[in-house]
DNA sequence: GACATTTAAAAGTCTGACATTTAAATATCT
DNA sequence: AGATATTTAAATGTCAGACTTTTAAATGTC
């Protein structure tokens, strides 16, 4: 782990990227423990203050965590799939609502992600995945339920649809697709009928999941990236006539 | 913005989620200047240095960029495609590095997304787009290219495919998906026949993109995945067995 | 052997200073 | 007057050293 007296780049900067470079490549190794501190300041001839902003750089990105106390120090990191997850939905979120992507863009992508991910669902999910989707389906009709609401449990339903593919890789991936839609969704009202048309889709989704048949959720779901996009089409569309 | 000053949180922790909902939230917009590090050390009523670490997580994140001198300061920064890649492509790989991922979850779960872009880029694939994957399959054929080379090349040959789909958010989710997987790849020794099949496939799926034809580059795909997985299950058998 | 106490190591925080960068204000020259 | 050089001030970047808090391990006591 060496930094570059003469590179411009702030110090900071360089010993995150030398410590980061080592954790990739493997010299770091999982749950090792870093030197501590002062060790660091020494070796990278610079003070304490700039080595902890360079490790809080790479704390931020769940690469290392620290504990205080004696035996403590900065620790190599195992990133699970919870961390990435989360740092998925952050970034797909901001991505979206900073550059002004389109809901059909976004949409778009959601669902031709979610169809890769039907087949191999209707083939895999436990009960316990159905279980999901047919409660959030059943909340979904519930009266008194706010639009909010209403994304919310949308978002929890195709979560189970995902997660019933049972490959972590899979469900990680789709993460941002599919959480990084409710703030879009959120922009619209769904009348009574509109839920209904949803709830009528997710209902034939689940049934072609229970019975197994890949091709049949493919369909429904595309049905219902149809549905969707003409209903935010028309809430756009009636937007900007007032 | 504030912070709860009885949690036992860090400081530098509570500050830069103080400030991330902020921006999340829409409080603070894009290329918004935030205060100072001497006004935030104030506002929060804590030390410069510990308002630094904050800031510092937040740069990691890509979130905010500091730039130096009068009128310098911290301002919220666009989240451009480019960089949101780019950790994409980082958090994948060392997801998969550091949790023993299959080579077949992870396989399956890139060929999957894959195919889901398939139709799209068969309909929507610039001359451009073809010609790099058409230029990848030519440099694959080449003798003499090592085994890392090629997997780089595989790797840009799938990237024009996603690429070709003209949707962004699809190219940034696939990201991980793709490239996360070239260094699995490279724990595989490829012989000049396994070579032959595999560009044999790459140039299949190029002509039904360029056909126009995307359920024959999704069976394409299909038979790209069953290749792969095999391949990969003979390395390891191989390599078990000695 | 079980429990309480001490101790030391490490991160977390603070204060105050100095260095460096950079844009804007000011002064100077043509 | 306008262009160019100089100064200035504000902001981040860096440093040094001290103090606080947490925590595990060593030590001592019953």
């Amino acid at each position: 782990m060496k930094i570059d007296p003469n590179s411009s780049a702030d110090l900071s900067v360089q010993i995150a990227q030398a410590i980061k470079d080592a954790i990739i490549c493997g010299e770091l190794i999982v749950d090792e423990r870093l030197p501590s501190e002062a060790e660091l300041s020494d070796h990278f001839q610079v003070s304490r203050p700039t080595v902890r902003e360079a490790l809080k750089r790479l704390a931020a990105q769940s690469l290392i965590r620290t504990q205080r106390g004696a035996s403590g120090g900065a620790f190599v990191n195992r990133l699970s799939f919870e961390d990435a997850y989360a740092q998925q939905v952050t970034t797909s979120t901001l991505l979206l609502s900073m550059n002004a992507v389109s809901f059909d863009t976004a949409c778009e992508a959601r669902y031709a992600l979610e169809r890769a991910c039907a087949p191999l669902s209707a083939q895999r999910r436990s009960a316990d995945h159905l279980a999901t989707m047919r409660a959030e389906i059943f909340r979904q009709g519930q009266p008194g339920l706010t639009d909010v609401a209403f994304c919310a449990s949308d978002v929890a339903f195709h979560r189970a649809l995902v997660d019933g593919a049972c490959n972590p890789v899979l469900s990680y991936q789709l993460a941002g697709a599919v959480e990084a839609m409710q703030p879009l969704m959120n922009m619209i009202t769904f009348s009574a009928r509109d839920r209904a048309a949803i709830t009528g889709l997710h209902t034939r989704i689940a049934d072609a999941i229970e019975a197994g048949d890949g091709s049949a959720a493919v369909c429904g779901l595309q049905d219902l990236e149809s549905e969707t996009r003409k209903l935010a089409a028309d809430v756009f569309a009636a937007r900007a006539k007032r």
